[in-house]
This record gives C-alpha cells, sequence and structure tokens, in this order.
DNA sequence: CCCCGCGAATGAATCGTTTCAAATCAGGGG
DNA sequence: CCCCTGATTTGAAACGATTCATTCGCGGGG
C-alpha cells in the first residue's frame, strides 16, 4: 500500500484536550433570568410556559450556542434515542440494503443507529451485545450469528425490544421479519421446471444455514409437483460457502454429473457469478448451453452478461418493518410479538431460457 | 409487495414498558457490603482495592447481573465511547466499505459507530450532526455533502474530534483522508494510451464533483505527455450522474463520435457497467472492438464479462486511517491535524487491451 | 505504650438533565 | 379589602456513575 503524507496543516490550537466546559441548562437559565426548571420546561413543553418568557429562553439558547446532553438526559428519563443494529456485515449489499431501511423509518423519531458487524464471531457478537446494553439502547435489531437465540432472548427478557432480522424466532417469543425462503427456492425451480427443464442440479451452502435448508425444501417441493406431470430430477451440490469463488468451483462438478443437467439453480448471486463466469472461460454458453438461477437479486444481477434471473427479497422493506415493530414494542404499550413474512419474487432475466433439444 | 403476517406468538408479558428498575453500582455495593466507590474502583482501577473485596465486589456484579451505564459513565467522566459517521449512503459499497475498516480500528477500543446517512441532503447532514453533537460523540468521521465545510469546521471548533472521509479540508483545519483521484485519472487514461490507443473517450460526471474533476484532470495529465509520443485525443462525454443508466446511455454519444474512439475511460465502474451492458446488447465487443476502463474496483468489477479493468481505491484502508487519526486527534496531547492521501493502483484486466487495427 | 504511616475503604459532591410538589402572581368576585 | 383560582415559575430531589478528600485499621518504630 502506497501511502504518503499531506503536508499536515499547522495547527494553530494544538493540545486541546483540554476539559471543554459545555453550555449547561443552568448558564441558560441564568441569562435569560428563569429557573432551571423553566428553560426545561421551554424545552420539553413549551406550551405550559408563557410566551415572552419563552421567547427569552430561546434566545439565551442560541445566544448561548447550547446542545442538550442526552446523556444527561438518558440519566433521567430513561430514553438514550439509539438503536443498536447487529449484523453479519455491513458491507454486504444485503445487510446495508436492510439498514437504509430501518434509518428510514427510525430517523424521523430522532432515532440514530449503532451499526455492528459481527462477521459471524459469537464472541463479537457477545461484546457488541454487551456494550449495546450499556448503553441502554432503546431497541436492537439483530441478525443472530448463532441458531442458539438464548442470548438474545435474556437481553429482550431484561427489557431490550427486540426484532430479529431475517431470522425467526423459533420457540423464543421474539419478533421478526423475514422472507420465506422455502417459498423462494421453490419460485427458482418452479420457473425452471416449467420452462421444461427436467434434470437440474442445485448448487447449495451448507444446510447448517437456516436459509440454505429452507431453499432446499422449496425445492423439493417444487420437484414434487413437477414429477406429477412427468420425469424430473434435482441433484444437490453442496459447496461449504455462498462466495463467487465456490461457484467457480461448483461448474466443474456440475459438469461431470450424467446426465448433464440442462439448468442450475443457485443458493445465492454470489455463486451464480461465479458460475456465469467459469461457464463463459470454457466457452458454455448460457442459456444456449445451460440455464442459470441466482437468488437475493443484489443490484448487479441484471448487469451481469448475459442478466441474471434470481429470486428478489424486498430488503429495504424487511428492515423497514423490522424498525416498525420495534418502536411498536417500544412505545406500544401492551405489545404483542410478531412475525413479519415477506414473500419474494421471482425476476426472470436472460439467463434462464428453455432447453435446447 | 405481498406480505403476510404469520402467527402471532402469543405474549406472556404484555405490557413491559412499566419502568425497568435496572441494578446500580449501589445494588452491588450493598450486596457485596462495600461502599459506592469500592465498587466503583472496582471496576475501574482494580489493582487500588484488596484482592478478597475485589473478589467480593466481582462476585455481587455477576449474581446481581449488573450492566453499567455509559450514560452515567459519560456524565461524569467526559467520555460517550462512540464515533459519529456521517456519509452518503451507507448502501453505496464504496462507504460500507469505509465503515468496515473505521469499524475495524474502533471496535477493540470500545467504541461503538453511529452510522448516518445523508443520501446528499444538506438538511438531513446538518440534522444528524445535531443529534450527534447532542450525544456528544467522541470523534466524527464524515463525508460532508458540500463543498462548504463551515458546519464541520465549527463542530470542529467546538471540540469534536473531527477527520474527513474522502474529502480534503481545503483551508480549514481538519484531519483527512483522501485519495488522489488526478493520479487515478491518470492511471486510467495512461494505461489506454500505453497499449497504444491514441484516440479515447473519457464518459465522465458533472465536474461540481471534486472527484470527477480531480480524475479529467489526471487525463488530460496522460494525455500530454501521450502527445510528445505522437498523435493523441481524449474526448469528453459529461452525464448527470455515475450512475449505470447514465452509462448506457452515453455508449451512443461514444460511438457517433468521429473518428470513432477505440478505447472508453470512466469515471467510475458503475458507468463501466452500464457501458458494458449497452455494447453487449448492440454488439459491439470489448476489447475487441473497443476497450473500456472504469474506476473504483467496486467488489464484482472482476466478476463481470469481461472482466473490468478498473482503478482501485483502498476503502477499507482510508477508513482504518481515517479513525486512527481521529484516535490520535481524540486522544493525543497536542495534535497536529494531518491529512492522509493514498495512492490508487490500476488493476488490469479482460476489458482493456490494444486496438486492433 | 503511643504515634506515625500507609494501604484500603468510605461517602459526599458532582456531572446535566427532568420531574413535581410547592410558592408566587394576577385578577376577579364577594 | 380580602380570598380564591388558575396560570406560571421555582428549586430541590432524583437518575447512576466517578472523584477525591477523609477516615479507618493495623503494624512497626521510638
Amino acid at each position: 500500500m502506497t501511502t504518503s503524507v499531506g503536508p499536515g496543516l499547522l495547527s494553530a490550537q494544538s493540545g486541546r484536550t483540554s476539559v471543554i466546559r459545555h453550555v449547561t441548562i443552568r448558564d441558560v437559565a441564568h441569562l435569560a433570568e428563569v429557573s432551571l426548571g423553566t428553560v426545561s420546561n421551554v424545552l420539553n413543553n413549551p406550551d405550559v410556559v408563557a410566551a415572552p418568557t419563552r421567547r427569552r429562553v430561546l434566545d439565551a439558547i442560541d445566544r448561548t450556542g447550547f446542545v442538550r446532553s442526552t446523556a444527561a438526559h438518558q440519566l433521567r428519563a430513561g430514553k438514550s434515542r439509539t438503536v443498536g443494529v447487529v449484523l453479519l456485515d455491513i458491507a454486504n449489499p444485503f445487510f446495508a440494503e436492510m439498514v437504509r431501511g430501518a434509518e428510514g423509518v427510525l430517523r424521523d423519531k430522532g432515532y440514530v443507529l449503532m451499526v455492528c458487524s459481527t462477521d459471524e464471531s459469537t464472541e463479537r457478537e457477545r461484546r457488541y451485545l454487551r456494550v449495546l446494553e450499556e448503553h441502554r439502547v432503546d431497541g436492537l435489531l439483530i441478525t443472530p450469528v448463532d441458531r442458539d437465540l438464548h442470548e438474545v432472548a435474556e437481553l429482550a427478557a431484561r427489557g431490550v425490544p427486540t426484532v430479529l432480522l431475517d431470522r425467526d424466532g423459533g420457540d423464543n417469543e421474539l419478533c421478526s421479519a423475514t422472507v420465506d425462503d422455502v417459498r423462494g427456492g421453490e419460485l427458482a425451480a418452479g420457473h425452471l421446471f416449467e420452462l421444461g427443464h427436467t434434470n437440474i442440479a442445485f448448487v447449495n451452502g451448507p444446510s447448517s444455514i437456516r436459509q440454505c435448508a429452507d431453499r432446499r425444501e422449496g425445492g423439493q417441493r417444487a420437484l414434487r409437483r413437477a414429477r406429477r406431470r412427468g420425469r424430473a430430477t434435482l441433484r444437490e451440490i453442496t459447496v461449504n460457502a455462498l462466495s463467487v469463488d465456490q461457484g467457480e468451483i461448483a461448474v466443474e462438478a456440475v459438469l461431470s454429473l450424467t446426465p448433464r443437467p440442462s439448468a442450475v439453480m443457485c443458493a445465492n448471486d454470489l455463486i451464480a457469478l461465479g458460475m456465469l463466469k467459469r461457464l463463459s472461460q470454457i466457452g458454455v454458453a448460457v442459456p444456449q448451453d445451460i440455464a442459470v438461477v441466482g437468488y437475493d437479486d443484489v443490484s448487479f444481477a441484471s448487469m451481469l452478461s448475459p442478466p441474471l434471473t434470481s429470486v428478489r427479497q424486498p430488503k429495504y422493506e424487511l428492515g423497514a418493518i423490522a424498525a416498525e415493530l420495534l418502536l411498536e414494542e417500544a412505545l406500544g404499550t401492551n405489545h404483542e410479538h410478531r412475525s413479519v413474512r415477506f414473500e419474494p419474487e421471482l425476476v426472470v432475466r436472460a439467463s434462464s431460457g428453455a432447453p435446447v433439444h
């Protein structure tokens, strides 16, 4: 990594680690010649204070440049105006989009998001949860690393409103916002069967990942339906990660199946991407020689050549709904835990086509 | 959008908006039969308290399930253990990667990130900055919306350690971490000239965006150098956004230039993507008929067909360095403002090739 | 036997708000 | 001229930690 340090600007005010005296409500009160309580009222119940007084206080506020301390507010009033967001990786577009959805809803309510990437490390997740609890977040949106939810459930039981993202709560009492992956798998496989393919390969990730297991189940469901109308097979090839290079590697396994499949369904778009890449390298045409379907409909799926048929998940909406559930849980009196499940949607593009005989 | 509400789990404990009595340091002190101060010492200066006492306190801490309140801590001790991150859009992979870089550095120091997307709205930026200041963030990493930095500079002057991301500070006294876009533009154009192209199109964004202006300047620099060795032209086509569809649209303009250019340099990868897409639709081969170079080296640049030659920006490192500058500024005694500028790096792939005569 | 010194523990004061019971004020009715 | 009422304003008491000047206890030196 080549780096160079540019011309360091001369600092006129070095050594400013000195204690910064913030303007407090008391300074404002003093300047406006009123009591603390009155200033507080201007801030929180403007209508109970007489108009002239209110004006004087507001004037004092911006003459002093007063900035309210959330910490002090929180200490007394109990709300931190903060929501923790714990996910696997904010650099993954799927999560980033969800965060945007949540942010869209929470921003206007004055909440700010504490975003934490766990990189699938349980240890890191634990630490972040601890820190967030110490911050007394008003709510938590989380895609837990682990299948075992008891840490999250405990946190929720301790009073932190919690909503699971793209993960259901099992038998724990937790809100969640998910997408129906069984249905998604069914859509993908069903689409290929309906195009007339009878011999399909399914490149799937490890079934310890819930999404993979669900999508497989959906594929099987489509398979059963196809068999009612004739011969049909769906052979699974398992790779150990949902990544591009695993997709490339899987190509060989797919092509060596006999009889050779006329279509491939991939557990996500990254795998599909790897397949497309490798297939084009070795001169196998898509969709003429083999059709390919992905999953997730990531932003660039439509821009590949050929454009990739994929199963779209409403990522933004997922985050938005999760945030709304959270608000409901955090603010609403007697709240009942709810699960919202979205329907995925098949987006047909050029990478899938009918088999050529 | 089809959504369905799943079976709402029955809530055993509805109406839990009731005040939650948190365990305090006082409860711990009581149980351990020591004073408040001692508990505080166990937490902050473990070595000044005698071993048996310490054990008793620690024991009490986890028997009670004590969770320290950051707010109270902050109020007295003055540190919020929080860093504000303000950027245009967390769903943009470029920013997301930078955030990961910053998070990697700050996580271990116990900081948590408050991530805010402004969507290029000055108003939203202003609101977020206000909220972050109220939270008394210990530092701020920001890619400002506006060319005018005075709001940010004021915040910094009021004592919030601030580092600019991918944006230099102009004549303001601010730290910054940037990439040399002039050099990047020079690399891209220079690469094409060196391959033997003499007739290049440059699809650029609006020059009000600093990056675009800088990259153009770099292109011009490479052009001057190429001219010393013979005939060379670099004709610019301006589009009004750095997006995929603008790239598609630009194809027509590029192809109608006379003489028709044998190579195109794009202001970013999204534009390049749009070009590739459209070119393939109309049957123009890349790189045989026309070579294409992008900018940013986004994650999927290598996975397009053909793989895209691009200029890589060290996104992760950019965020990491910014975070380090921030720590330096926040913790270090007499700090001098610094600018760190990274060198971009050309990544050559199949989309660029020598001109065919 | 007394006092000194030192490590350990104490608890009141403080940080900047909100809350709320009580004080104050203005003015109208008797 | 006094009392009562309703609208304003007041200021002390939290909230939950940290800080720091004191106090406590104990062993050793004089």
